[in-house]
Order: structure tokens, then sequence, then C-alpha cells
DNA sequence: CATTTATTTGCGTTTTCATGCATGAAAGTA
DNA sequence: TACTTTCATGCATGAAAACGCAAATAAATG
């Protein structure tokens, strides 16, 4: 067998499966392993694939991370902030959560709206203030390390004395079987409050998030309002969703 | 299942969650803990997630930050900030305003300085946050649009309910006649509610900022504990404060 | 065609790597 | 403080890689 042709195999495997082992290769083809491993090393040096331990990925095998600094999924956070436009008045007094799909919500706030922002997420904040006709205020509290907001018994106490028209907040689980959930508990705790001090409830998510669940719930999707994510609603991958009590966007 | 494979599904997780835990991915691939532990200590080395105790959180949106923008007179600030780290010691609780000087002490704060912070600048907080043993908690509030610090009433309300060891301010105006004085009166009231709230006053300036005066008094010079510029103490430039009862550093 | 030369392939050996387990230390929690 | 969970470390094991060498194959040359 010729080189080239095993090399062609090899393409096409990683091609259809992002990924060969050598010794799958050595067993499909009948070649000693050493053969698999000198072409794998062959085409790393041109560049053709990605050579690691136990085998090789595609070059186009895309690390999440690769994006740098940029933010996961953030084309698809910002066409969730677009939509989310909508939901949007003049004289709203809305309340919203952190995270990054929120703070491009923030960025993507036309500069004529006219109204007042509670937030529990100093970057959220920082980001709202930067527009000229809203009031921003900001619910303090002890800053979570790891999700960059305010937490704690003082943000619930203060979270009790407002009422809102709308809440804004990002989903971490969210699945029909288990409603809304959240993997910290005191942010299960926060946004309990945040529920309790809105009339209504929006959840932004992108698809990738929907269907999956973490340890400790929030609530009820009835609860739920409005969902918007990055997909058409009538996107067969909402089905599930249509019926329920929500509005989807 | 290939290292790669595991450490991109990882990433996944974080990007979707922006925390795992180790349990779980040792429960949902089926391998040991002790491998996701070696993965997430080599994701961490390599600055892809942050590592905490029992798992891992996302590294996407730290440091949204000027890093590197231009700030005045940045280089006196950083000397002002390595001279107050004098000041703190561990346990302490230390309340602090907003400013660009008190961003760089906040990146001053040697890593192992265990102590709680309270401050009314969201971005101070943020920048605090990021040192492992501190506690940060913001007292929130409307935030203003000029200095992207909580004005109003609730922020007074809060201060009226704590006592620290120690207040960290920036000055706006400052001098032997007129004290120390600011140009928005909503920033007064705060700044006079921080005053109350705190056993020391600590008041951080850059030199140009001696002897200037604006509108309105926040305190007389005899309220204040510490005066840290980037001078020297004896520098004939503060002469005139040598014989107060102020600490000059 | 025969012979030389270069390339490729397979095999055995040695190194390196990946993984799980055991142990004691450290950190978090009640 | 005592208790539990998580971490770090060393070690053992098996898998994979690198290396050298020799056989096999292909290519080139007279």
């Amino acid at each position: 067998m010729l080189k080239e042709e095993r090399q062609a195999f090899i393409m096409k495997q990683i091609n259809l499966h992002n990924k060969v082992l050598s010794t799958d290769i050595s067993a499909m083809l009948s070649i000693s392993e050493d053969t698999v491993r000198r072409d794998l090393k062959e085409m790393a040096e041109e560049g053709k694939v990605l050579k690691v331990h136990g085998g090789a990925i595609g070059r186009s095998f895309h690390y999440p991370f690769d994006e740098g600094n940029s933010v996961y999924a953030q084309a698809a956070k910002k066409q969730i902030a677009e939509k989310t436009l909508k939901l949007l008045k003049n004289d709203m007094v809305i309340l919203t959560g952190g995270g990054t799909t929120m703070i491009e919500l923030a960025k993507a706030i036309p500069v004529h709206l006219r109204a007042t922002f509670f937030t529990i997420s100093p970057l959220v904040a920082l980001q709202l203030v930067e527009h000229p006709n809203l009031t921003v205020i900001t619910i303090g509290g002890q800053l979570s390390r790891s999700s960059h907001i305010h937490i704690g018994a003082s943000v619930i106490n203060q979270l009790a004395e407002i009422k809102v028209d709308l809440c804004l907040l990002g989903a971490n689980g969210f699945s029909i079987q288990d409603g809304m959930t959240e993997s910290d508990w005191e942010v299960v705790q926060v946004k309990r409050a945040m529920l309790r001090a809105s009339k209504k409830m929006a959840i932004l998510s992108i698809a990738e998030k929907l269907n999956s669940s973490q340890r400790m719930k929030v609530c009820d999707l009835n609860q739920i309002n409005y969902l918007i994510t990055e997909l058409e609603p009538d996107n067969h991958f909402l089905d599930a969703y249509q019926h329920l009590d929500l509005e989807l966007f």
C-alpha cells in the first residue's frame, strides 16, 4: 500500500471524526503502528494534522478556548441581546443579573432608551452607565469571586424592597424536567429573590445551555415569561418549550 | 479518550456554566478525579481556567479593564499605592472610594493580604476580588455617570451601619485653608458618610492636587490621619502639612 | 538487465507519557 | 476544635513514542 493512499485514508478519518488513534489506523490498515506514527509525524510537519499522544486531531478541531480572550459564543449572545431589546420600553424599571450575555445586552441598548436598571453585576452596571438616558442602580453586597455578581443576605434584603417591571437573567441550567437550575447555592438564593422582585421574568440563554441541569433548582419554568435564545422561535430544537406558558423569542 | 478531547470537553463545560467540579467531570467522563485535577492544573498553568478548590472557573471576563491604558500620572499613583500598603494589615476592615489611584492600589495589594474591603466603586471591587484572600463588599446605590462610584441615600444609609478600621480616599481638592473639598454635592455627602464610618482616614493624592480647592467642603484636615503622596514626607513641598495632626507618607 | 542507491517498513529496545491508587498534607466545614 | 473533602506527591503499571537497525521495496543508473 502506498504511503499517499495511507495518508489520504488517515486524512479522511480525521475529517470524519476529528481525530484518529494510531492503534485504530494500524488495525484498520493492517500496518504497524510505527508506520502510522511516521505518517502522522509527516503530516503534522506539513501542518495537516495536530499530533497528540495516542493519535492526532484535525487542524480544524477548534478548542473552545482558541478564541483567546474573547467571549464564548459571542455572536449568538449578540443576537440574543438584539432580540431582548424588543422587551425594553421607555420608563421601565428593569432588574438584571450578570454574565457575558447580559454584558452584550448592556452594550446593545439603544442610546435613546430611557429606563431605570437595577443590577447585581458591577460589570453590567459599568456598561449600562455609559448610556446617557439610563439610571443605573447597583444592588451591592459581597462580590462573588467566581461569578462576579453580588451575593449574600444584604442583596436579598435590598431585593425584597423593590418591585420591577422586568427581570433579565442568564441561565446556568435550563430544562423541562428540572426547570431553571444553578450550581451555586448563594446564587440560587439571589435569583429567587430577583424573581420575587419582578413582575415578569425573561431568561436569556444560548441554545447550547438548554436541556442541561445543575445541582440546585431556582424555579419552575412556569415562573418564566420569556425565553430568548439565538434560535428562531419555531426552530425544532425549541419544540419542547413551545407548549409551555412562556413566550419564545 | 484523548487528553485533548477531555480538556476541550472541560473547557466547553466551563464556557457554558462558568464553573466545573472535578467530581462532576470525573463522573461524566468516567475517569478518575486525579486525571481531572491534572487536566485542570495543566489548563490553569496555560491560563485557560482559574483553578479553585473543588474544580475550576472560567477566565473569560476577568480584566475587561484598561491594561496599559493611559492613566494620568500613573507612575506617581503606583508609588502612592506602594506606600499605602504599609497601612494595610491582616484582618483589617477597610473602606475605599474610587478613582484611578484606588485602582492602582487595588492592583498593588499583595496576594497574601487577608482583609475585608468595602467599596463604593464597582471598578475597585472588581479589581480587589481578583485577590484570593480578600472579602469584597460593594456598597451599592445609584451609579454616578461622571465618577463611576455609587452615590445617593442608600449609600449613606449603608455606610451608617458599618464601622471600619481604615478609610482610603482619593482627594479632589486638598488645602490647608479649606481642608478637603469636592466639586460634586452628592460625592461630598458620600465622603462624609465614609468618614463617619471609619476609625482612621487616609487620603491618597498626587502632590499636584494639594493646595487646590473645590467648591464644597468635605471635612477639615484634622479629621485626616494619613496623607499619602508620591513625594518623600520631608519634601519641602509638603512643609505646610508637617506640623498638622496627620501622618505623612 | 544487473547493480547500486535511496526510501520505506517492521521489529526490538529504551524513554517518555498518561493514568490510577495510596498516603499524608491542606483547606474547607460543622 | 474535630471532621470531611480536596490536593499534592510518589510510585506502579501499561501504553505510546523515539531510536537504531535490518530487511524489504522502490528508484536510479550504467
